[in-house]
DNA sequence: CAGGCGATGGGTAACGTTACCCATAATTCA
DNA sequence: TGAATTATGGGTAACGTTACCCATCGCCTG
């Protein structure tokens, strides 16, 4: 275990040297290959303990795998994140895979460099969570390196995808709304720079889907729609906007719940109450929701097991499959304080 | 720029063949070495582009640099950490270098996993954020490769350090809710696994600044800490044991705004309201502290520079500084409405 | 008992890049 | 003008690992 300074690295040759054998038995006993004796398993673990070598994925990645995986967030501010992480750690611990992240940013441009950097690193496997890049893209990167892509929702032949029904999960959030006595609901959507088909974008789906539940109950005049972004001082922004419009609207859905953070700022700040005056649910369930002072209503998705399954599904790729999955996870409603009758609206709670 | 399905990559060879030129030259142009003229630079720039040439990372890492700093974050759920990796990539843009993360966990044995996966990876230099190994081992990390330890204050001769203080932050904290008057004040501290020196760990250093606050204002007998943890999770467990103390606490200062965030939950779930009953202040000044309805008086220490400033050390080390730097950031208290006189003390609000 | 086969171990050429060195041409200087 | 120097380009051996192939040995089978 000796691991000394400014010291050369221990290398198979070590290893090799030190068990008396050769650097290809010694590869084998690491890889688990075949035609190995058990005696000189034994032997070359032995060496490996004792001089405490570790594999060096770069020399690694040059011949075979290197047991890395990328994982490719937006940004890392959305704790939304973290669960995805979580599940995916959880998947991964066991084996010998290490989950490592990049940071794709806002736009097209800084997403494709960050993944380029995960392929120039020889990652064997890609999870994008949110990608903006159009379908082509993610089916060229597909095509280099296993991929799952969570949260889009377009068909693939090439890579895994995982994602939320967000259909459903706007739907719930609307009709509670629409269920509370509301009529002036707005929406508050998320910009970006993709060059995805809105129709398999988790943002654009979420607000289709409030227009059309809206449509679909009459409220065809009352669709407002605000487009700034899924943070805070999106929410912030387009809850100001909103409310300025005339007559304002009694309940917000916010396609995020950093940005219904945000909107509750708004709220506050322009001396209104929540839920007295505007009702607003979000998106996601992160933790924060459920803090008594924030107490948001939210639709949870199930983001540690979105996680998990990617992790699950990269693995099963390495395996051999070839076939591309799809795997959606049910979201449900999480009814908290931010959301109440519409006022004026003699109307009694919905009973769950 | 054609880049094909399961394509072989593009290879420095492909490049040198194409412009007909060597491979050394290709390499040269590449890393922008002396020796070569603006013709064969522009020609073979130009075949780079024609072909979308990417070098191969892990090929690099074989004989020279990988241009990628590893940054090792506890866990990502707190937003704090998201303003470092923007001060990094900040500092980092505009370079050839790619920031890559990897979640340290929270343990010593997943820390050192974790930190081992990056030095495995050929990073050039790794950033160690709030790291729990022993001053050892980070010393046996940094012989190996350019790191800078974030929020650690021991002296090193051997790595850069970036740290607030934590001391003269603690001491804001407390002394603002002496001047409001309260005497009772606890603290909420965070429990670790670490092998470090108590004095060297932030969350030592802010108990510690606390108690010693405590005591200078003759308070030593109303010295109350709950050691859990610095989340969410954590604050509320501590809160709830704080609070069923008798006589309980008039004010709470938790080391860490995640922390802050679980005491207030606990607080109102305890049927008492803040800062009427009780007064809360937390530590980060995270985005989410500002939003009204929070509103939690924090210390604020400057995650984006401390992240930028360990980015440009790194860079530094890379061209040849071998001298250890500190490098320490002040932190300043934002008063907020989750802070107020302490119950029945006729008390004026201190003029800032 | 010869031929063959499975089990085991090793030799070696890649993988893509760079550091080091050498060769040649072009230029400068005395 | 000859020698020395500089500018420019290329050849080649690593870096640490693995995939592929071959050699050997003991044993089984007909």
């Amino acid at each position: 275990m000796a691991t000394g300074e400014g010291r050369r690295r221990v290398t198979i040759a070590d290893v090799a040297s030190h068990a008396k054998v050769s650097t290809t038995a010694v590869s084998k006993v690491i890889r688990n290959a075949y035609g190995v004796s058990p005696a000189m398993r034994e032997r070359v673990n032995a060496a490996i303990e004792e001089l405490g070598y570790r594999p060096h994925a770069a020399a690694r990645a040059m011949r075979g795998r290197t047991y890395t995986i990328g994982l490719m967030l937006p940004h890392i501010r959305n704790p939304f994140f973290a669960d995805i992480l979580d599940g995916l750690m959880d998947q991964l611990a066991g084996t010998d895979y290490q989950a490592i992240m990049i940071q794709g940013g806002a736009t097209r441009t800084t997403e494709r460099r960050a993944v380029d950097a995960l392929i120039d690193r020889q990652v064997d496997g890609i999870v994008m969570v949110a990608p903006l890049a159009a379908k082509t893209r993610l089916e060229e990167v597909a095509g280099q390196i296993p991929t799952v892509v969570l949260g889009r929702h377009e068909r693939s032949t090439v890579y895994d995808a995982v994602f939320d029904d967000d259909e459903t999960g706007a739907e719930l959030a609307v009709q509670h709304l629409i269920d509370l006595g509301h009529r002036r609901i707005a929406h508050i959507t998320h910009q970006d720079d993709s060059s995805a088909r809105p129709g398999d974008l988790l943002h654009k789906i979420r607000s289709e889907a409030y227009e059309r539940v809206m449509r679909e109950h009459g409220l065809a005049d009352e669709i407002a729609v605000a487009t700034t972004y899924y943070s805070e001082e999106g929410g912030y922004q387009g809850t100001l906007e909103l409310l300025n419009r005339s007559p304002r609207p009694t309940a917000i859905f916010a396609g995020a719940d950093q940005a219904a953070f945000g909107a509750l700022a708004a709220v506050h700040e322009s001396g209104l109450s929540v839920p007295g005056d505007v009702s607003i649910a979000g998106y996601d369930n992160t933790r924060l929701a459920a803090l008594p002072n924030i107490s948001l209503t939210s639709v949870d998705q199930n983001g540690a097991l979105m996680g998990k399954t990617s992790g699950r599904l990269l693995l099963e790729r390495f395996e051999g499959r070839t076939s591309a999955v799809r795997f959606s996870v049910t979201p449900r409603l999480v009814q908290r304080n931010s959301t109440a009758p519409a006022p004026g609206t003699a109307h009694d709670k919905p009973t769950t």
